[in-house]
DNA sequence: GCATTTTTGTTGCAAAAGCAACAAATATAT
DNA sequence: ATATATTTGTTGCTTTTGCAACAAAAATGC
């Protein structure tokens, strides 16, 4: 499988679709959606990148999940309601396609190229998102902040393939991440440091191990 | 939407399906699968229910997932190989549907209704496998143990549509589950009760508050 | 039906993580 | 360019979690 769609070769052809879908603006720190109404929203971000977090009642904050180029997201994921309110806040300038899940499948009146393309490349958006649930949830169920941070680390190195790679997020936002304390996690890194297993400078980590 | 497609009754056209999809059954505690090879393959859960595990070098056991009837699950949804060796072990006695994810799509050369309802409801079985992952991931990223256990027992209350339901595990594997400590979670459980948050009787739970 | 294995329930102690608070360094906004 | 806001780095203390170990109860295998 060697899957290389880039939604944003077809924004051109998007100028010319039916009017199911709609691209949006955002700048950083708006909220691109939230997960309050079952409205089947579907989303495409073509350009930036956000995260959807949620905010509980002891006032943490959790990034759930983070977003860049044709990741997709939406209500339509979410068809049980959970009591938190769950938001989509853009991290910078953002660019987002936004659909009813159900529209996607029936053939729009133009029969324009875009539509065409999405519905037969949706498939694979799906699956990568599949992978990208299934490793956060293996992130997630590691015990310790070690552990967290070690194996984040190995697959933001896979995916670069380099020991050294900068992290995609604030040293705040990586802890909402991981779902840790933050001074528990920077405890950590110092640790990890001190006991070579990385080098860190700025958001800049190499690997030492292996 | 009001998804009610039940596998189950295409089992008959499945014996007069091309030859692309096999059934297997396996006994307790059997291995369905492992995810090592790229075999990209793709199974659904006719009958029984089956865990996704992970054991780590500390010897800790994490269940990744738990499945049960209609439920889809195989290396397809893996394709960043991941250091652990991830295994799906049957809970009970087991009937799975095995196919190569690529062959669903092509049509099959006899047509075979099976072939069919599959290609036409595996949209709907994928949406509802991404809402099982976020769902895994809200409880995941709670905090400490009496959130995980408190947001577990509300789903299973919400699912059921009761304040009373039974825990779908055994204790020990509830706590792989949750990804905490055993004995921490008994202690949890133990507070739980006292502080008259829940009644608990063997695996049947009931929510006190609200 | 009885022996064996697994699960449940419990505890003391050790280790890890969370909380609160603050200074220093960066980034951002106007 | 400078004031303001945010992020980073750090620490002492508290709370939570994990580990190890064991007895009792329940489930399983033959």
């Amino acid at each position: 499988m060697n899957f290389s769609f880039n939604v944003t070769e077809f924004i051109s052809d998007f100028k010319n679709c039916c009017n199911k879908v709609q691209k949006k603006s955002f700048s950083k720190n708006e909220v691109i959606t939230s997960y309050i109404r079952k409205r089947n929203q579907f989303c495409i971000l073509i350009s930036g990148n956000a995260d959807l977090v949620r905010y509980d009642l002891n006032g943490n904050r959790t990034i759930i999940e983070h977003f860049t180029n044709n990741d997709i997201f939406g209500e339509v994921f979410y068809s049980i309601t959970t009591n938190n309110e769950l938001l989509v806040e853009a991290k910078s300038k953002c660019e987002v396609l936004i659909y009813n899940y159900y529209d996607i499948h029936t053939k729009c009146t133009k029969n324009c190229k875009f539509h065409q393309s999405l519905s037969e490349y949706l498939p694979e958006l799906i699956l990568d998102k599949i992978t990208d649930l299934n490793l956060r949830i293996e992130l997630l169920t590691k015990r310790t902040t070690r552990d967290k941070l070690l194996s984040y680390f190995n697959l933001l190195s896979t995916k670069k393939l380099s020991k050294t790679f900068k992290i995609p997020f604030s040293l705040t936002d990586l802890a909402d991440y991981l779902s840790v304390d933050r001074s528990a996690m920077m405890r950590e890194l110092k640790l990890l440091k001190e006991e070579n297993f990385i080098k860190k400078n700025g958001k800049e980590i190499t690997l030492l191990y292996k």
